[in-house]
DNA sequence: CTGAATCCTATGCGATACTG
DNA sequence: CAGTATCGCATAGGATTCAG
């Protein structure tokens, strides 16, 4: 449960199921729209997202390789799920920015 | 805005509001229900629950001293909010575990 | 009881270099 | 192109100790 949810924490998991919402994307792709991921944890992010049934991964035996990932159902609905608290971030995003600026100064 | 969704995907951060949802706990309270959390996790993430206005802090002086905890309303809509995601968690816990094993087996 | 301060270890993660 | 492997630093976090 927790090791669920750990997952949704996770910075990058976001980012990149957010990225494959509508669209099939190469890991080129991926490493160039997620801004600020190394290969490393891209790499890592997208392994762990393929073990647990979140996307898959198509070889297309090609030269130059061809990678691309996409999103299961499963997957889709955590974005979904994701997508609110998102919405709740986002509507007290300004609040809790002010209410830390406020509690760092009272100190 | 990742600053917010990381606050969520805390371990800790969870299962500390998860304790307040409909009362208040003093320190050693959560320290006891909260389980294995060490005390300096359980201050800091209380610390920063504060700082974002999700929880309030009442300090009433006596001897012992007696500090109380409980959720705001902006804790609550977190709460909330949080709880749909743990829905979607508990709905696919299974599958996900399944798919977890079955892949790391074919390795 | 409710913390704050210090120490110490494990790990996370970026940077870099190498492979099919 | 799509990774893997290695190194090295920074940070997280537990254990312990001290204080109001």
């Amino acid at each position: 449960m927790l090791q669920i949810l750990t997952l949704v924490g996770d910075k990058w998991t976001i980012l990149v199921i957010g990225q494959l919402r509508d669209r099939t994307l190469r890991f080129s792709e991926l490493h160039r729209v997620v801004t600020g991921i190394s290969q490393r944890m891209l790499t890592r992010t997208l392994r762990q997202l393929e073990r647990d049934g979140l996307l898959t991964r198509t070889v297309h035996p090609s030269v130059p390789p061809r990678v691309e990932y996409a999103l299961t159902q499963l997957g889709t609905t955590l974005l979904e799920s994701a997508t609110m608290l998102a919405a709740w971030a986002a509507t007290h995003r300004q609040e809790i920015i002010d209410r830390r600026r406020r509690f760092d100064g009272t100190c």
